[in-house]
DNA sequence: GAAGTGGAACTCATTGCACA
DNA sequence: TGTGCAATGAGTTCCACTTC
């Protein structure tokens, strides 16, 4: 069943290009050797993979998800002859995230990714400015944001903000039995989202109590630190923070987690477009993304606050 | 090893089509 | 009518395989 392999080569640089042409001059050969090979894994597959434009071809249902699956095979292919070949030229996949999502999502995970792909050389960097993929060699980016995004952007998974502090803090000296509680706590914001604690209020339908007050830092890691040090109650991300939950370094004293419109999207440089080392990760983020956010429609872990 | 054979894959030249 | 795209007919090249 398996079809001509020069013929699968040819319809998925023409399905990555959307144009014969264009397929032709990456493949070295003519637009007609092209449209010939196309014609010959239709043929074969008795499927048409191609609509035929004017002046362009687009991608059937069928065409579509062959793409789709042929890209993922070829990627294993690439991956298989590299480790063949000892050639050991290990690949570079340069990454920027957050801080905080760095430290505390990506990071514990990305032994996952090295285990499944030990060709591959993760260089991360950590930077709050906008990604510049023009100028630079960043394959991916994870930006914040509201979801219109001038690259391929795919959203990780939503964000629910929710009150967090030391165990201590939450009893003494005035527990916090309810959000307004909160008027006697010392605000911990972080620069980087500075608009979450007017969300949450917002969404708990209270007016901002002490909102602009209270200590700041560059990173929400550092508000997160010092909420355990017991200087004050930091606004978490609920997945940034679910497991020093867990672990009872944190604790979130009102079960009011708020949803915030702004999340986190992957970002893949057009340079880099269709890269297998961009891709590969690409996909094993959005795996990782799905079980947290399958994780995030569990119940809050959290110790309540006593009465 | 040389010659013959068949098929895959290619090029060239051309056609058809639709838009500006 | 020129342009830019894909499709097609005819012929060529290359290479693996078979036969002697």
């Amino acid at each position: 069943m398996l079809p001509p392999l020069t013929a699968l080569r040819t319809f998925e640089v023409a399905a990555r290009h959307l144009s014969f042409t264009k397929a032709a001059e990456e493949l070295c050969v003519t637009q007609s050797a092209v449209s010939r090979q196309i014609r010959v894994l239709e043929d074969f597959l008795e499927i048409r993979l191609f609509e035929r434009r004017h002046r362009a071809v687009v991608l059937t249902a069928d065409g579509e998800h062959y793409k789709r699956d042929l890209s993922q095979l070829f990627a294993q292919l690439d991956r298989a002859t590299r480790r063949l070949s000892r050639r050991q030229t290990r690949e570079i996949l340069n990454i920027q995230a957050y801080t905080t999502f760095a430290m505390r999502w990506l990071i514990p995970r990305l032994k996952r990714f090295q285990d499944q792909n030990p060709d591959i050389r993760v260089h991360l960097t950590a930077s709050l400015q906008p990604v510049d993929f023009a100028n630079s060699d960043i394959h991916g980016a994870v930006r914040g944001g509201y979801g219109e995004w001038p690259y391929r952007a795919d959203r990780l998974c939503d964000t629910y903000i929710v009150p967090v502090c030391c165990p201590s803090l939450a009893e003494q000296p005035w527990p916090l039995r309810e959000p307004r509680d909160l008027v006697h706590a010392t605000l911990l914001h972080s620069f980087g989202r500075p608009s979450d604690w007017s969300d949450w209020f917002r969404g708990v339908g209270l007016p901002e109590i002490g909102a602009e007050q209270g200590h700041r830092f560059e990173s929400s890691s550092m508000a997160y630190q010092a909420a355990q040090l017991g200087l004050g109650v930091a606004i978490g991300q609920r997945f940034l923070v679910e497991d020093d939950l867990r672990k009872g370094k944190l604790v979130a004293p009102f079960d009011a987690a708020v949803h915030s419109e702004e999340t986190y999207y992957f970002l893949s440089s057009p340079r880099f477009a269709g890269a297998p080392v961009l891709e590969l990760f690409r996909e094993w983020l959005l795996q990782e993304a799905g079980i947290t956010a399958a994780a995030q429609r569990q119940p809050l872990p959290r110790r309540a606050a006593p009465r």
